[in-house]
DNA sequence: ATAGATGCAAAAACTTTGCGAAGCC
DNA sequence: GGCTTCGCAAAGTTTTTGCATCTAT
């Protein structure tokens, strides 16, 4: 019933296998609240599996997204961020350091997703989402400190 | 009262200077409906402006952004889009192939901001940010000739 | 046994930057 | 004339990939 299980059985159902590696980045990446970049994941990792490559881990990503276990976050400039949580939620990115962070509100109905789809013309409109945007604890912070020392 | 003499008196207030590369920059991207990235972008321009470089056309891009004359539309994986019309409003993105178009709806107000901003703590938010996700018309033109070939 | 995954390292894709020359104000 | 921007090219980032080896099934 755990994770493992239903994920070794996707993994096999598309003719994959279950390695080591592919299971600590999945677990890795469930295990935080924070949402991070590959480099980030991939420094995370090594600490379990000191011999992993940064390809093995952006593979096992993108393997693990295709088969919805992983969803990828790339609002923002510079790089993605993964998610293993992938039942839709909210997030709030921070403009000044790229952070990403989970709101814990509950999620809207899609809004207007008809009207959408009346303008789409020939799209196939299959979803939306959405994104807060603000600035974090940490870089308010250092903001504050600017200020103070430009005396402004 | 043209777009070139509101950006020109933006440029200035900033100290900057208006160059024919600025202009050509902004006014090809304005006259395009399509979103393109900044080297689809440099290519257009190229017709243009023969010797200009990619080095200019991420600068200005950079510039523009940061004047409020460009929107960086950085969904998606690959490279960003970029779009010169920044008042709010909707895009489709398409999964397949990356592809931004607008959206001809009228944007709804903030959903939920203010359970945002409680659910958020320290978090500044300053905004939101709406994307409609689906599959382009040229794509779906693919996917279904792939099934056919596939015979499935 | 064998197809799929790995580690390594090189390449590809995307963006920024240093520098001397050129151009806007 | 002075300070910004330019073109060029090199370097920086982020992601993908070729290949020989290894491993889960």
């Amino acid at each position: 019933m755990g994770l493992d299980e239903r994920l070794e059985d996707a993994i096999h159902e598309h003719g994959g296998r279950m390695t080591e590696q592919r299971r600590v980045v999945l677990e890795t990446l469930a295990s935080l609240n924070s949402h991070p970049t590959a480099a980030e994941l991939y420094e995370i990792v090594r600490e379990k599996l000191p011999d992993i490559s940064q390809g093995t881990v952006y593979r096992n990503l993108k393997r693990l997204k295709e088969l919805g276990y992983v969803q990828e976050l790339d609002y923002g400039p510079g790089a993605s961020h993964f998610d293993a949580r992938v039942e839709p939620h909210y997030h709030v990115r921070c403009l000044e350091c790229g952070r990403v962070a989970d709101l814990e509100i509950e999620r809207r109905p899609a809004p207007c997703i008809e009207e959408a789809r009346r303008a789409a013309g020939e799209w196939v409109i299959s979803g939306h989402r959405v994104e807060f945007v603000g600035i974090c604890p940490k870089c308010r912070g250092t903001e504050t400190e600017q200020r103070d020392r430009e005396g402004s």
